[in-house]
DNA sequence: GGCGCAACTAACCAAGCAGTACAATAATGT
DNA sequence: ACATTATTGTACTGCTTGGTTAGTTGCGCC
């Protein structure tokens, strides 16, 4: 049937982007088990034999959607400007960077959420996701060194400590914000509320970091009680 | 109760709260679109009908294990001692529970990732859930305000901020340990990391809370270059 | 001692779902 | 022109899964 409208554009580069864009949209909206082939190729208004032409699957699929995942947060993180000589202010801006990205890309957040349930079982089929690290944590160890040799950062912090801080205030916000607004009743998903959390991390990080010169600021009911 | 032990008991509320038990590990392992009823009566040994017989369907029956989740965290939140005049250190010992609990219910934290994924249009139907909150936000707040008052406590930090970077500590690194673990190429699961972190969680929030003196804006102005 | 009701079971159904088979058409590069 | 490949369509398979229909068993109680 020669439908006479516009003329079928052919490239297969860019379908095969078109439908990881919307793969990734439908896993981060549904999960991995809510999400549909079916709706796949709908949200693609492609016919569903295409989409099995290019991916040898659902779990394929959904791998090659965290890669790119992944890859778009080193992309991000690559782009930030270090000064090389004030660890405290390239701290902050690396924290600013991590909170930005989190905050602008909820379907990464998603993606990652739903990829836990799953004890992390696809990713760690790929090969690729796990050096795209590298570069992050080498900056941040590099960062963290610096600044203790500097006596600026507490001499006792910890890499990943750090790290899985900053995410967790920085994703969590984002990853709960449904649970959240209905509990403490605010609404997260506003402007002013969103401003505040990007000031508010980077300023409780740098708090921990910088805290070093005054133990005996607490008063003396150690954490050893239940 | 009280029916003598013949070889097959007929106790209706043991029966669901068997159930409920149960079918939170299933929500909690799989998600609720990944949990399946079928598994969920293998798990109980009992034929899928019974569990209709007791809750209306998926849905009612998830609804009920949110509502027994968030029940348990506030029963676990009573029962924390605060000295009512130490501002300071009943903050840390709060922080410390609550980074406890979610660190010994995972099941909880599985639980709000997958409802955070619907959009928490369950637990929106429930009428008791929003309740449950009320006491521990009331103590984060009356802890918040003496501390300012007492000047130990930096006078712009926020009650709704504060809980939320606390869940995100004490969650992110519960949520996330399976991708954490695979990208950092660090066993998250090992006692002793779990140690560092129920030290380092309150330390971090406690540093935030008391840098009052010069909020580390933009630069410290410490000695940053030798 | 049988009646009513609640606890319980087995088998079944209709819909949903990932993935295929097969046939056909239309751009594209060479 | 011609093979190649991108693309659509329809129908189908085989399995899973939430939920149901119909039926059985045991307990308490008059």
């Amino acid at each position: 049937m020669a439908t006479a409208g516009a003329p079928r554009v052919r490239d297969a580069h860019r379908t095969r982007e078109r439908i990881l864009a919307l793969a990734t949209e439908e896993f981060a909206a549904r999960g991995y088990d809510g999400a549909r082939i079916d709706a796949i190729v709908k949200r693609c208004r492609m016919s569903k034999n295409l989409l099995y032409h290019y991916f040898d699957g659902k779990e394929a699929l959904f791998i090659e959607v965290m890669e790119r995942a992944y890859a778009s947060m080193r992309t991000r993180q690559n782009e930030v400007t270090l000064t090389g000589r004030d660890p405290s202010g390239d701290m902050r801006t690396l924290v600013l960077h991590m909170v930005r990205h989190f905050a602008e890309e909820p379907n990464f957040i998603s993606l990652l959420s739903t990829e836990n349930l799953h004890k992390a079982k696809h990713i760690r089929k790929s090969k690729v996701i796990g050096a795209m690290f590298n570069p992050l944590i080498g900056t941040l160890k590099r960062l963290l060194r610096e600044g203790k040799q500097q006596g600026v950062f507490r001499a006792d912090a910890d890499w990943a400590d750090l790290y899985i801080s900053i995410s967790g205030l920085a994703s969590y916000f984002v990853s709960n914000r449904y649970t959240l607004s209905t509990v403490l009743d605010i609404d997260l998903t506003s402007a002013p509320r969103m401003k505040r959390r990007l000031d508010h991390v980077p300023e409780m990080v740098l708090s921990y970091l910088c805290n070093i010169e005054k133990p005996a600021k607490r008063k003396p009911s150690p954490r050893s009680r239940a």
